[in-house]
DNA sequence: CGTCCAATCGAGACTGTGTATCACTTGGTT
DNA sequence: AACCAAGTGATACACAGTCTCGATTGGACG
């Protein structure tokens, strides 16, 4: 099975199926190069007609998100949206104009975890750090002056 | 005007009519004592016969959150809460078992945001840290032991 | 290769969250 | 007390996400 794209294997290697619509899916998102959201991904899958059922695209999304191939990013406005990334513990940085994002590492957030667990006496299991702004792109694009 | 609760004092303050169903929604919010969703003040509405309409609580929630004295937490699970706070940039550690919620300040996370701009190029303008664990209490009553 | 069946799929109904509309009510000012 | 812009409630609506079920298929096995 040659040429699989990294969510292909994702599928794979967690004991799944690589069915024809997980493939085209697959992708579809790799081709969109950062966050998404599930309309976004319906509204591709119906532009090129591959009478992949609305259903099918939640539920690879659920099952890619359970992977830990995909992680799910609440914007700002409330809206979900779906970022690619790697199994390790990080966070993104996301562009509000075009999506693309870069993960970042735990630049001392599990020391300041730490640091608040015993502030407030709560034991902290998850955290979660969302950031948002211009890529470098974007803030070229923005600020032609 | 006496008696007036933090969040009826809050409406007021920011140039908005203290109307009936706002107090009630306020004295609501204010007896949770933690992070609610719109369906638990909807809820708490039905419950108390208060005949205050649907429409009315998700206009009330999106005010207060306009005017600072609201934000929306995104739970692990995708589900949308909100915890009243003060005005101040500052995140929150949520219990995931009784939802009250603490307020911490900064506590060097600007810091670590330029830091992330540097290292990526990214321009950042908002950034979210949410924090999800066991309250002192709640961590007592679920290990007895 | 052909068989087989559990995993998966597509269609469509359904639930839940949040918004828009619009005629009616009311807080607060004069 | 009178006024009216701000606010309200009922209801329809838009959209996200889930569930069900009969039909399909990946891939294991012989
Ligand atoms: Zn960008
Ligand atoms: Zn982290
Ligand atoms: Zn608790
Ligand atoms: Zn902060």
């Amino acid at each position: 099975m040659p040429d699989l794209t990294a969510l292909e294997t994702a599928f794979e290697t967690a004991g799944h199926r690589l069915t024809r619509p997980r493939r085209a899916l697959a992708e579809l998102i790799e081709a969109r190069d950062g966050a998404f959201s599930a309309a976004d991904l319906v509204a591709d899958a119906q532009g090129r007609r591959l009478g992949i059922g609305r259903a099918t695209i939640f539920r690879a999304i659920e099952l890619l998100e359970e992977i830990g191939a995909l992680e799910r990013i609440d914007l700002p406005t409330g809206e979900h949206a779906y970022v690619p990334c790697g199994p390790a513990h990080h966070h993104h940085v996301v562009c509000r104009r075009c999506s693309r994002s870069v993960e970042i590492g735990d630049l001392g957030l599990g020391a300041l975890a730490r640091d608040i667990a015993r502030k407030t006496g709560y034991r902290i299991d998850v955290h979660r750090l969302e950031l948002f702004g211009l890529c470098p792109d974007c803030q070229l694009a923005s600020v032609p002056a």
